[in-house]
DNA sequence: ATCCAGTCTGAAACTTGTTCTAGATTAGCG
DNA sequence: CGCTAATCTAGAACAAGTTTCAGACTGGAT
């Protein structure tokens, strides 16, 4: 049921996945040290052991490969959170808490989270679709969150008010314009969509 | 009460103030055609007449120049609520409403938009005063719209949220993957935070 | 084993944001 | 008016993302 990332056009060598990892693993490394701007392409190469050429095969722009890098870092905490779902009683509660959880995580890295999310809203339309993977990703996370199976589509918007809330707030975050304690209280606040958007509700 | 936009640092003589707004002048007309990567620092220099290091001097960076121009079309877009206030009956319906005709304006201009909220969701902290006062002046929209004097805590997460949702949703769209359509929807879920969290209402 | 097409490498070149410098201009002041 | 400090200009120079290219390498088909 997960949403997998492979693009299914040429099915990589060993190698070549084995070069993907890497780049990709040089990407977070990178990242996690000085953030956005010290993932530079030629030391990404570097690092990756890869011509700088080849970097750009694999990932056409800077862009791209902190998109791909989040994809990745994100799929991770989908698993893991799989092994370990919140427990919460009621659904927005199980939500806030799994997005409070991935935010202690981003907290632990918070270099590696500003590189990501500047990149993800950065992307302009030719990341549409490495971008889209990424939002899959994190509605997937949410419903789970939510036990949805069949959500309406009322709540479908607020799935994606919730996203929106979470993209921007790590940003006002990361930008040292908003505290912690801030970024909880908005979601918990948008959580409370979730009850209002109950089938039962529909004003 | 408008939070303005002039630091008292210097106060900038005819010309320069005529310089300035020259820059800006340049920055929209730019941005306009082409969006965000048609707004080349040369080429603000040139069309507003100005060598590139005094470019520079007026603002130290493309992003503070964008969020600059984005400052000053929040101002008149203000102003020009203030004229025509929205006319809905609750006030849910009134953000929405002005949130609404925002979006409209700025799909009149949708390259200009691309610059002017690329450039904001991109600042990094060295922007953060005037991303912040971006924010005080959409903040000030909301809550005119809104008819508060004395928000709440809750109701101003309640506000902030709707921002993030504001800012978001407007990149999904630019980045052509949310509809107009979705846009609205989602605009309208988020303003049920309005009601939810009227003070009365303290669940 | 040989050959072909596709891939990878290394290095240079190009683009655009940013910085720097030396000299011209301007603004304010005695 | 004449001086001085700040500002502005033109243009070179630098940094990092991106493109390009010639040649070496690899993997698969015959």
């Amino acid at each position: 049921m997960t949403a997998e990332a492979r693009p299914a056009s040429p099915p990589l060598t060993e190698r070549q996945e084995a070069r993907r990892r890497r780049i990709l693993h040089a990407s977070a490394q990178l990242a996690g040290r000085g953030g956005f701007e010290a993932v530079q392409m030629r030391e990404v190469a570097e690092e990756a052991g890869v011509a700088l050429g080849t970097l750009y095969r694999y990932f056409p722009s800077k862009i791209h490969l902190l998109v791909a890098t989040m994809q990745d870092q994100l799929q991770h905490m989908h698993t893991t959170l799989h092994k370990r779902p919140p427990a919460g009683q009621d659904p927005a509660q199980r939500v806030a808490d799994t997005l409070m959880r991935a935010f202690r995580a981003l907290q632990r890295e918070p270099h590696l989270a500003d590189a990501m999310v500047r990149a993800l809203t950065f992307a302009d339309r030719s990341v549409s679709p490495e971008v889209d993977t990424v939002s899959r990703i994190t509605t997937a996370i949410i419903l789970d969150a939510m036990g949805l199976e069949h959500p309406t589509p009322e709540q479908l918007s607020a799935v994606r008010v919730i996203e929106h809330t979470w993209h921007s707030a790590l940003i006002t975050w990361l930008s040292g314009r908003a505290s912690i304690a801030q970024v909880k209280i908005d979601i918990d606040t948008v959580c409370r969509l979730i009850d209002v958007t109950k089938p039962s509700d529909t004003a």
